[in-house]
DNA sequence: CGAGGTATTGACACACATCAATAGTTGTGG
DNA sequence: CCACAACTATTGATGTGTGTCAATACCTCG
């Protein structure tokens, strides 16, 4: 199912019937404050599983919004359960990508709570690289965010304007380059290092998981 | 398995070769920076699952430590698998639950980024709160906080010593009151509305889960 | 060409951090 | 049971990172 740019797929508060599959462009998950801020707690990219963590709640927490024009699949909850019963090693990477996701909302709150702005930028642009990467789109190539300062601004917990001057500092420390959008990383490992987050190493094709087909 | 109160079970960096269960006590999850400050992930409750984000990676994300003398049992990563193999409804249990974790880690997220002090503070004790109600331990009984101020600071990215005033902040404001780490609340709901963080409705028993005794 | 969103910059305010000192509390060993 | 040490809580003075308000430039698209 194809949606456009800048499209709310689902807004907290509805009901959560169903995940979405994100087969391609970007989405963001957000929640909103009484006050108007906006917290952004996802950018979600192709192969993504949307939706979830709103399944053991009554309404959805968070507010699915198309960043690029992005072609989805929706799955029932009826169809969830029917993977667990029949399909129990896809059950599992599913299970284990859920607890992928709660290490990177982990290292989130590590990075919101603890570290100063300009780590914060430089840690999430690191984030966003690194799984780049690992969808073999952009290795060592400059990475094209669809995403405002204003939006990026809600992913670190700052204010435009601060997000805005961070920017430039990075800029000036030399850990970042700018073509309007598009950012590269001249020594990407001394942006590791300044970030102050660890590498993670996901590890696949665990030994110990189910058989393909176990029945 | 019995353990002594402010002890490591697994530091961050540790093989990740089972998951726990915790049946008793109190245990936190947190992870450190190379400065030396530190960032409280989650404070785990009797019943919780202990070291799961840690699966689908090569070492442990978080170091757990416990705060009371719990008791814990250890889980296999075959034993996790054969869960998933033959009890189709407890994997799926199993899957939900980390979707909780998710939108609690996530709300802490929106707290941590966009709220002020005194209402993370709020926030916090809340959910604390909730939860404690929710085990059916303490239904608008004062709640027993087994942590220190430091501790308290680390989960909500402040210092040891602005905690303490914004502690003594809700205090004035008659949000809270003290004896020592006892914390009452003499009007929840005022609370509530404070601290801006919508109020969660698990559904426990969803009818679209696999049957009990699936084969 | 004009309009609305986005990026950038400056001046100033404030929430929270930092440094430092004191008091209170807990636990431990003699 | 006291004495001492280590930890924890509290309070004050001061510094700073980030927020707020406001203005201007830029950019994209009708």
């Amino acid at each position: 199912m194809p949606f456009a740019a800048n499209t709310v797929i689902r807004h907290e508060g509805d009901a959560a019937n169903h995940l979405y599959m994100l087969h391609d462009g970007w989405v963001i998950a957000s929640a909103g404050l009484s006050d108007g801020s906006r917290q952004v707690l996802k950018v979600h990219f192709p192969g993504d599983v949307l939706g979830a963590p709103s399944l053991p709640f009554s309404c959805s927490a968070e507010t699915l919004r198309t960043l690029t024009s992005p072609v989805v699949a929706t799955v029932s909850k009826a169809g969830l359960a029917e993977i667990f019963v029949s399909l129990p090693r896809l059950a599992m990477l599913f299970f284990l990508a859920a607890q992928e996701e709660r290490v990177f909302l982990m290292d989130r709150l590590i990075s919101v709570g603890r570290l100063r702005a300009s780590k914060r930028l430089a840690a999430f642009l690191l984030h966003i690289y690194d799984r780049l990467c690992a969808m073999g789109v952009s290795d060592g190539a400059p990475i094209d965010l669809p995403m405002s300062q204003e939006m990026i601004a809600d992913v670190l917990g700052l204010t435009t304007v601060h997000t805005n001057r961070v920017f430039a500092q990075l800029e000036m420390r030399g850990l970042i380059a700018r073509r309007g959008r598009i950012i590269e990383f001249p020594d990407i490992m001394a942006v590791r290092r300044f970030s102050g987050i660890p590498t993670r190493h996901i590890v696949r094709n665990q030994n110990w998981l189910p058989a393909m087909l176990s029945r």
